[in-house]
DNA sequence: TCATTCGGTTACTTTTTGTAACTTACTCTA
DNA sequence: TAGAGTAAGTTACAAAAAGTAACCGAATGA
C-alpha cells in the first residue's frame, strides 16, 4: 500500500485499491453491515434497512458483492419468487472488520459534526 | 447503526452514515492513509501518491477532510506558495482504524480477485 | 377479471467525477 | 527584458455513476 509500492504504478496494478473501493463503498458497507446483523435478508427487506437505496443500485451492488465473494444469493422457485441473501464466511470475516470501523464512526461522529460546524463559522 | 435505530429514519437523521461516507470514500481514505505514512505532504506530492486523483477532486476532498477535522492545512506566504497538509490528532486516531481495514484488504484482496474470476466463469 | 406480490429491469434525468486548460504572482534563465 | 517555470489550485466542459419511476412475468386470491 505504501512505501514498498512504486506510487507511479497505475491503479490496476494495485488490487488493494480496487477491492477496497468496492467493499468500503457506502452502499456496499451498509448492505454488508445489515447482513451481519440479520443473517438472512430478502431483497425488499434489505432495501428497507439500507434506507434510501434504489432497486437499481441495490441489485447492482448485490451482484458485485456476490462476485467478490462477500455474499451468497439463494433463489427459491416459488411464486412469487423468493430470494435470500446472506454473508459467506468470507463476508462474515469482513463484516467484523467493518463493524469496528462503524463503531468508531458511531463514537466519533459527534466530534466530526462539531468540527464541521466550527469550520462553517471561519 | 442497527436494531436500536428505526430503519425508516431518513439518512439525515443518521449522522454515522453521513460521516462514514465522507471518511471511507475511496479518495479520502487514500489521502488519509498517505498522510498517516508521511506526516506532512504538499499538494503536488500528495497528488503523486494518491495516484490517479485529479487536482479538482483532490482539492475538494482536502477541504472536506479539513472541515471534518481529519487534516490540517498550513499555507506559507512564499513564492511560489507552499501548502502543507497533515493529520490532526483526530485524523491520527482515525488513520489507525483505517489502517487495520487496509491491512485486511492487503491480506484478502487475492481471495477477492480469485472469487471474481470464478464468478466470471459461471 | 383484476389487483397484488417479489425481485428485479429499463429508459430517462440529475448528480458526481474526470479532463485538461488556465490562473496568480513571483523568480530564474537566456 | 522577454519568456519559461513553479505551486496550488480553479474553471468549463465531457463522461460516468446514481437516482427516479414506470414496467415486467407468473401465479394467487378476491
Amino acid at each position: 500500500m505504501f512505501g514498498h509500492i512504486d506510487y507511479k504504478n497505475p491503479p490496476e496494478l494495485c488490487p488493494v485499491r480496487d477491492v477496497m473501493s468496492v467493499a468500503s463503498d457506502q452502499w456496499s458497507a451498509l448492505i454488508i453491515l445489515w447482513l451481519g446483523y440479520f443473517p438472512v435478508l430478502r431483497f425488499n427487506k434489505l432495501k428497507k434497512f439500507v434506507y434510501g437505496i434504489s432497486n437499481k443500485v441495490l441489485s447492482q451492488r448485490l451482484k458485485v458483492l456476490e462476485a467478490d465473494g462477500y455474499i451468497q444469493r439463494k433463489a427459491f422457485a416459488e411464486v412469487p419468487i423468493r430470494v435470500e441473501y446472506s454473508l459467506t464466511d468470507f463476508g462474515q470475516s469482513y463484516v467484523e472488520k467493518l463493524l469496528e470501523l462503524a463503531e468508531w464512526m458511531q463514537t466519533n461522529s459527534p466530534k466530526v459534526l462539531a468540527n464541521r460546524e466550527k469550520y462553517g463559522l471561519l
